[in-house]
RNA sequence: GGACAGGUACCGAAGCGGUCAACCGGGCUGGACUGUAAAUCCAGUGUCUUUCGACUUCGGAGGUUCGAAUCCUCCCCUGUCCA
């Protein structure tokens, strides 16, 4: 392991951009670093695993990390990243997104380290009450126009037809002040984001030198971005979620699981703590033996880990091996139910299956995963249509009370991933 | 307001009196292959019954005809050009 942190973002490939002589000061001093997380949401994604991760990696290298959670600016919005005005969050709501970020930071930060505890802050603190008046005295005059005129963020949405409100333009000022308050505070002199984040970064590390005469430091990290062209972190169902009531943790382990060749490496650095060795191992497996994709299991299962825990990383492995054509008859309904979690289900009455039972067609149909009958028919014949897992190649075969699990339910399946739990009533 | 062009299934786009549930391409869904990949190949893609067949569909409403997506009338909408 590298002894300097700079060194190791460097090697994760993790170093985008950073103020000058920042390694050495590193490397001889514990500095007090921050990175300040949006409220726009009640959870983080994966693409905030990246800086939430970059406090932690300090931490562990004997820096104090500082987690700003922006009670304070999320009210206003950071045009940065944006081309469009940003809608304003009402104060309960960002209340409520930052109690739930606050929660997931804690996993990843200690804060009872000794000498460098980790601190959530909060800069609704000291922007909810400062005075505008106060404000423009001892911050706006340090800002000219023309230098925030100049600023990528600013400068693109200018050019652009509806323009930046007042209030957005106003935004890399609140950073900068908060990066002032929190070197009066905490001496905090390194700042951490997102490659977007640099010019706000810059702007509060000039404030700090203007006003207090003292070097403040800035580092940010790439953009996350996959080969293929999507969008890191999204999915059709929408973004990754940390929270497992949004994402679920098997479709977290999925999301990972599926994560191109091309990316897998550079996304093991960026996204775990695994050694320089062992990625530059997983990297070999994946040249020789691409099939087993031994990078992507790494992935998923750390990252997974980390996230959710291990026994919620158990659940999503096995939930993978059914959902993936593993044959259920070992499983009870409670496990199955489990598994199924985010599959859709519908219910049919108990009496359906008396008897001569339900046509496997009209199940099919009736449980919404074929649109009709027809549909339902030509799937069987196609040999896309499962039952419990084994596939049903008759389309006149009945389903009983024999076919049920536990007398309870029945999976259905269309295709390769495509279930429907079937919940008798 | 005027002159053209056009409105066809998820999208694009043929069809211009019967053989049209409607060519073709994309998309989508299965299958084969495979690494839960990419590419490729095959099949399917209105509903119901499946063997024949029945029913509802081609902007809307009427009409002509044994028979219309195809012809006529009116209406609605879209695009382009001229006011």
């Amino acid at each position: 392991m590298a002894t300097n942190v700079y060194d190791e973002f460097e090697w994760r490939e993790l170093l985008y951009d950073a103020t000058p002589d920042l390694r050495e000061i590193l490397g001889k001093n514990s500095l007090t670093a921050y990175i300040g997380f949006d409220p726009t949401a009640s959870s983080l994604h994966v693409g905030s695993l990246v800086p939430v991760m970059g406090l932690a990696r300090l931490q562990r290298f004997g820096h104090a990390p500082i987690a700003i959670v922006g009670g304070g600016t999320g009210l206003i919005g950071d045009p940065s990243g944006h081309t469009a005005e940003r809608q304003l969050l009402d104060t309960e709501k960002v209340e409520e997104n930052l109690a739930g970020i606050r929660g997931q930071l804690e996993r990843f930060l200690d804060f009872d380290a000794t000498s460098n505890a980790a601190r959530i802050v909060n800069n609704l603190d000291w922007l909810g009450t400062v005075r505008m008046i106060d404000f423009l005295r001892d911050v706006g005059k340090y800002f000219t126009v023309n230098y925030m005129l100049a600023k990528e963020s600013v400068k693109r949405r200018i050019e652009a037809e509806d323009g930046i409100s007042y209030t957005e333009f106003t935004y890399m000022m609140l950073q900068a002040y908060d990066y002032l308050q929190l070197y009066d505070r905490y001496h905090c002199t390194l700042q951490l984001g997102g490659s977007d984040q640099w010019g706000n970064i810059v702007a509060g590390a000039d404030l700090i030198r203007r006003l207090r005469s003292e070097r403040a430091h800035g580092l940010v990290f790439p953009l996350v971005t996959n080969a293929a062209g999507t969008k890191f972190g999204k999915t059709e169902a929408g973004n990754v979620w940390l929270d497992p009531v949004r994402t679920s943790p098997y479709r977290f382990y999925q999301y990972w699981l599926n994560t191109d060749d091309r990316d897998v490496i550079s996304h093991l650095k960026y996204f775990t703590w695994l050694s320089k060795e062992e990625i530059e191992g997983l990297a070999v497996d994946a040249t020789d033996h691409p099939e087993k994709r031994a990078a992507q299991h790494a992935l998923a299962d750390a990252v997974t880990e980390m996230v959710h825990g291990e026994s919620e990383l158990s659940r999503a492995r096995q939930a993978s091996l059914v959902m993936f054509g593993e044959a259920m008859d070992s499983l009870s309904v409670t496990d199955i139910l489990d598994v199924f979690e985010d599959v859709p289900s519908s219910d049919v009455e108990r009496g359906k299956f008396d008897g001569e039972g339900i046509g496997l067609l009209d199940l099919l149909a009736d449980s919404g995963l074929t649109a009709s009958k027809g549909e339902a028919r030509r799937l069987v014949r196609s040999g896309g249509a499962y039952m419990n897992n084994i596939r049903q190649n008759d389309e006149h075969v009945r389903v009983t009370v024999n076919d049920l699990i536990e007398g309870k339910l029945v999976v259905l399946r269309k295709g390769q991933k495509n279930y429907r739990v079937v919940q008798v009533i």
